[in-house]
DNA sequence: CGTACTGTTCGACGCGGATCGAACAGTACG
DNA sequence: CGTACTGTTCGATCCGCGTCGAACAGTACG
C-alpha cells in the first residue's frame, strides 16, 4: 500500500484545524509545505526550517495536520512524502492558505 | 474614558489569531458576538451560548481575544460592551471571518 | 539473513494555559 | 455615605498537549 488514510475533507471541521493551527511548529510546518508545492520529506522539510525537534514530536504533528484534513501522505519506499492538500482545503476552507502565506506575519 | 486600549491591526499577526481561536470557548464567543452584529454585554451574551464559565475566566478570554486585534471593548456605565472589529479584522486577514462563520463546522 | 535507515508507537515528563474563587475597583442609585 | 452590581486582578489548581527517549515495524541493500 502506498497511500496513509486521511480524513475526507467534508468531515474535516473548522475547530479542527484551527487547533492545528495554533502550535507554532505546526504552522512552521504547513508553510515550508506550501513553500515545498508538492511532494517532499517531512524530515527533510522540517531540516530546513531550522526548527530542531526529535522525530517523535515530528511524527506527532505530521499527524495531528494529516487528521485536520491539511496534509496527505504518501509511502516511498523506506520514507514518507508529505504534500498539501490544496484543492481540497481551499474547496472546503477559501482563503485560508492565503491567510497563512499572507503578511499577517511582521508588523509594521 | 470610555475606550479600552486594543491593538493597532496592524500590529497583530495571524499566528496570534490563530492561537485565540484555537479554543472552544472563545471561538464560540466570536460566533455569537458576530451573530449580535453590534455591541453587547459580553455576560449576556456567553449566557446565550449556553456556556457556563466563571466571570474571570470570561474577563480572561475577553481579554485574549482584545490582544488578539478580533474585538473591541468599549465602558458603558457599569457593564463594558464588546463588539467585533469587522473591518479591520477583515482587511487584514479577509476571509477569516467569513471562514468562521462558514459550514465548515458539520460534516456531511 | 543481518545491518542500516526512516518513521511510528508507547510511556513518561514538564509546562503553558484554562479555570475558579476571593479580593479589589469603579459605577449607579437611594 | 452605604449598598448593590459588573468586571478586573491575583493566586492557586488542574489538565491537556508538546516534547523526548526507547522500543518496535517496515524497507533497502549487501
Amino acid at each position: 500500500m502506498t497511500e496513509v488514510i486521511e480524513p475526507a475533507i467534508e468531515t474535516v471541521t473548522i475547530d479542527v484545524v484551527l487547533s492545528a493551527l495554533a502550535d507554532p511548529v505546526r504552522l512552521t510546518l504547513v508553510r515550508a509545505f506550501d513553500a515545498a508545492g508538492d511532494w517532499a520529506c517531512g524530515s527533510d522539510v522540517v531540516r530546513s526550517t531550522g526548527v530542531t525537534i526529535g522525530k517523535s514530536t515530528l511524527s506527532h504533528h505530521i499527524k495531528v495536520l494529516r487528521d485536520a484534513g491539511l496534509i496527505r501522505t504518501r509511502v516511498d519506499g523506506v520514507r514518507r512524502l508529505v504534500m498539501l492538500r490544496y484543492d481540497d482545503v481551499e474547496r472546503r476552507f477559501p482563503g485560508l492558505l492565503a491567510l497563512l502565506r499572507g503578511d499577517g506575519r511582521a508588523a509594521t
